[in-house]
DNA sequence: GCGACAG
DNA sequence: ATCTTGTCGC
């Protein structure tokens, strides 16, 4: 029995979102286009966007879609906008923006239509931009579509074009130095397609952030290491975080949690020191 | 058959 | 992504 997404065969579905992604390839935009991104300060930066989608434990089709306002430099949250959503596309590598992007667009909507003064000025995209196996992922994707500068930041090295997690890869990682420090990723074209970063001076593990639309590489990893209160840039992280409250508040209470799950019974004890942030090693 | 595989 | 654990890396 053959996948098949909203009757149409898997192998067809491809085909479409390839041609789609080629289409809007075509209007992405990759160097800065506003005032701000060229100030050394970011003056004239005062709103920074970040999206994340959380899903459902066992549940694969419902999600939380998250959209946060954060000001700058401050990052104190401006704006939430999180809802339950029903996803119908599979995932499949290289196609993210097809599953969420969507739900991203509604609530750039939303805010457009609800609180336009909040409107962010450049958007921090949870996964990569033209780092990406038709170079085109899910930060060009939303950027294109809601016409706003976006920032593609990864977890994970998406290993295309050649770029590999290997030994070397893992060396040059550990030869930043400071938070800020970063090596461009070339991929075998000769193009430079993002950098790994190391977001702050604790952190192990880099970032992968590379452009989504109408922001250079340059302005890109600059703006996202001042970003950094912890690893993973403050507007995605507030929008995980944020997401993934909205899903326990809404589907998993307490009360109700405990009477099924036997394991829920005993709350864990309190954390030995202090409170650490789950995605964030120091 | 085995390894890869953003989220 | 999510769950879970834990202590190199092939």
């Amino acid at each position: 029995m053959a996948q098949e997404v909203e009757g149409r065969p898997l192998k067809e579905t491809l085909a479409l979102w390839t041609r789609e992604q080629a289409r809007l390839k075509a209007r992405v935009v990759v160097r800065n286009t506003e005032a701000w991104q060229r100030d050394p300060a970011f003056s004239g930066l005062h709103r920074v966007g970040g999206v994340d989608v959380s899903f459902v434990k066992g549940d694969s089709g419902s999600a939380c879609a998250s959209l946060v306002v954060l000001s700058y430099p401050e990052l104190q949250v401006l704006y939430e906008d999180s809802s339950m959503v029903s996803l119908t596309a599979p995932y499949v590598s290289g196609f993210l923006a097809f599953r969420e992007a969507p739900f991203l667009v509604d609530a750039v909507q939303r805010l457009q239509a609800k609180e336009p003064s909040l409107m962010p000025q450049v958007i921090l995209v949870d996964g990569n931009g033209v780092l990406h196996h038709q170079g085109f992922g899910v930060a060009c994707h939303l950027g294109v579509l809601s016409d706003l500068p976006c920032i593609g930041v990864a977890k994970k090295l998406l290993q295309v074009d050649g770029l590999e997690n290997n030994t070397l890869h893992r060396e040059k990682i550990q030869l930043l130095q400071a938070g800020g420090d970063y090596f461009p990723l070339m991929g075998s074209s000769g193009a430079v397609l993002g950098v790994a970063l190391k977001s702050h001076d604790h952190s192990t593990k880099p970032l992968y952030v590379s452009v989504g639309h109408k922001i250079s590489l340059e302005t890109a990893v600059r703006l996202t290491h001042h970003c950094c209160r912890f690893r993973i840039p403050e507007p995605v992280r507030q929008a995980d975080i944020r997401s993934r409250e909205y899903i326990h508040r809404t589907l998993e209470l307490p009360g109700q949690a405990a009477l099924k799950d036997p394991k829920a019974q005993r709350p864990k004890a309190c954390p030995k020191e202090g409170s650490r942030e789950p995605t964030d090693e120091a």
